[in-house]
DNA sequence: GCGACAG
DNA sequence: ATCTTGTCGC
């Protein structure tokens, strides 16, 4: 599988969106505990106070998790070409998170993206893109929603609460640890709600963000501050071990 | 026109 | 995405 494909300006995007969410997608049956989960993840520039444009230096990193705790990663940095704009998202992010996962070993069974899926003006958001266009299923997190409304779920972890875009339920905020800020779920590729809640909870029995997003991010800033190199890093355990990738 | 607006 | 500041908790 290669890279590259990607819309290129924003009515080619906004075409690609709203015929990928016509599409019905064949949920996805896998069992956790015996699937390989991947997280990806990428950072900017730090100290800028605008928006992100084009030309950006942008550092990516995936992280594969296999059943029995061992992962994987490959990092990549590259400069964005498109400015950030609310809903286009993956013209900005789509090509360099893709490269950074068709660096690893293997594809993941399972894909966190730091973006939307359902919530988004066409209902297609690039951790839904990003699903589809590697027909991996796919759950995207958010601080915050991009359009969708709904109340807070309790303090508890396990809570959730729906978020809607007028009548349609297009993903949930979730507590996924005690008096912490909750996470917004968004079902994607793939995912019905019912398994995207029991995925996330799965992946953070110990920290809020699922841990193959959290290690990405982790990878991403460390590659950002040049303390490891772009290309293969294999068998690392980062968690609880941070710099010492 | 003005503010909001995933990352 | 990123920064700042102060504050709380382990």
């Amino acid at each position: 599988m290669r890279a590259g494909g990607w819309p290129t300006g924003i009515e080619q995007l906004i075409q690609e969106q709203k015929r990928m969410a016509s599409l019905v997608f064949p949920p996805w049956e896998g069992s956790l505990g015996s699937i390989r989960c991947g997280g990806v993840f990428v950072c900017y520039e730090r100290g800028k106070r605008e928006a992100g444009k084009r030309g950006d230096w942008g550092w990516a990193a995936s992280v594969l998790i296999f059943p029995d705790g061992q992962t994987q990663s490959f990092c990549v940095e590259g400069r964005t070409p498109f400015d950030y704009v609310p809903g286009c998202l993956a013209l900005r992010e789509g090509p360099l998170l893709e490269e950074a996962l068709l660096g690893l070993g293997s594809l993941p069974d399972l894909l966190f993206v730091n973006a939307t899926a359902r919530d988004h003006p066409y209902r297609a958001g690039l951790a839904l893109h990003l699903g589809f266009k590697l027909d991996i299923p796919s759950i995207g997190i958010t601080r915050k929603p991009l359009l969708a409304e709904g109340a807070l779920p309790g303090n508890k972890r396990g809570e959730t609460s729906e978020l809607r875009i007028g009548n349609q339920t297009v993903g949930f905020w979730l507590r996924t640890q005690d008096n912490k800020a909750p996470l917004v779920v968004h079902p994607g590729y793939r995912i019905d709600f019912e398994k995207a809640k029991e995925t996330v909870l799965f992946y953070t029995e110990k920290y809020r963000t699922p841990q193959p997003l959290r290690l990405a991010r982790q990878l991403s800033r460390l590659l950002r501050a040049g303390m490891i190199r772009p290309s293969v890093l294999k068998d690392n355990d980062c968690d609880e071990k941070r710099g010492n990738c």
